[in-house]
DNA sequence: TTTTATTTTTAGACTAGACTAAAAATTTAT
DNA sequence: ATAAATTTTTAGTCTAGTCTAAAAATAAAA
């Protein structure tokens, strides 16, 4: 099956999507996300249906099918894999890569991902602390959780970010934030819901929003 | 300037064919280049002229403006750049690597393919033998002639092929010809134009239509 | 130089992917 | 439970890039 870079873009859309809405990706949903019209994100739909990517009835939203994940997972694995390329090869910084990941992602080969994946000596997460799908599609699914939701005194290790824009990545750096980082939750304001927190010596304090894009390794998470 | 991956395509391929058709490439032969009929070809022409990539006037052929030609040159250095990382960095054999370049060359990034060039210790040439041009689009010029052209006598190294279609370069393979191969022309057959060759220490007859997709770099030539 | 052959362009149609505006279905609120 | 608001779909249009068939221009041949 050969896809254009719209559909996997799409697919893309719907597969992170499906973790907010569980029982169906609405159509607004889906076209919010994509920068487009609602009524242009109907018509991919249709053609998605008619290739079995998606299972789609109207006006219930959209579902992948496994046939339709399966590629999504596909495409999300090139992506990362690339990610770390730039990052680890070529001297790029975790907010530079994402725009050019987005291009890379779209290569159509078999063989150069698994080459790619060998030659960065494969990776497990990608520069952002996502997970990277391996060869069948298996992801080591972490049990990471967003920092906006720690009570004080839990302790667990920056693993992860949910947004990454460069301008929430180059605020991190500017913070000396980095992955791998040690964070203990001091206090949360009742009134904005900051958080006040001890990161790896030192105390520091950071707003709802941000809170809510940080992921936190809990130390009494174990993997499977 | 924003270029479509088409656009990109006809542009490289009105540059390669402008060597053979040195006051303005026919749309016949651009359309047999791109494998489309020659009605599509005039239209993209007329969008390329529109975006003043080509000089055009009906019936007269096309050529590259210096803004069409400089992008040209940039295509081709990310496509040969590429080629380099798969064989030097991803363990890919040179007949592999052309249909992976072609979609690798459209991707649109100046740090992406300067980190690469760095990275890869800035190769002078791909791994067919075509010479890389650098970040000005300056390109080495080495001079190189086709075996095809070759006298008895003329001694010579295997600098690069014209055709790089995988069954070409599997032949080569096949035969133990390789880049850097010390040739020397010993006969060549009138009836049929095949060549008798010395290289390194074996003696081999190439047909007339191989002959004239080697290239061979003469003693007597210096470079500039 | 007139006819014939070839090349190139035009005209009109198709698809993918987008859009706007309007209609239809669903959900929310009174 | 009906009205109002929201969401989704349909209908029709647009552009890029392709196609076929036919017309027009150029080149080759008689």
């Amino acid at each position: 099956m050969v896809f254009t870079f719209s559909e996997e873009n799409y697919l893309k859309a719907i597969y992170h999507l499906e973790n907010q809405h569980k029982k169906g990706v609405p159509t607004n949903a889906l076209a919010e996300m994509m920068e487009t019209k609602a009524s242009s994100t109907t018509d991919m739909i249709k053609r998605l249906s008619e290739k079995e990517l998606v299972a789609y009835k109207k006006y219930q939203g959209v579902k992948l099918t496994s046939k339709g994940e399966s590629h999504a997972v596909k495409v999300i694995r090139k992506h990362r894999l690339w990610e770390c390329f730039l990052v680890d090869k070529l001297n790029f910084s975790w907010d530079e890569v994402h725009d050019i990941a987005e291009q890379l992602e779209h290569i159509e080969s078999e063989k150069l991902i698994q080459e790619l994946d060998k030659f960065l000596g494969y990776p497990r997460t990608d520069p952002h602390g996502d997970s990277i799908p391996d060869g069948k599609g298996n992801f080591s699914k972490i049990n990471k959780v967003l920092l906006s939701k720690c009570e004080p005194g839990q302790i667990g290790v920056f693993v992860g970010v949910k947004d990454s824009s460069a301008s929430f990545l180059q605020y991190l750096d500017k913070n000396k934030i980095a992955l791998g980082a040690k964070i203990k939750v001091l206090y949360k304001e009742e009134f904005d819901q900051s958080i006040e927190l001890q990161i790896n010596d030192r105390v520091f304090t950071v707003s709802y929003k941000s809170a809510s894009n940080l992921y936190l390794k809990l130390p009494d998470d174990h993997e499977v």
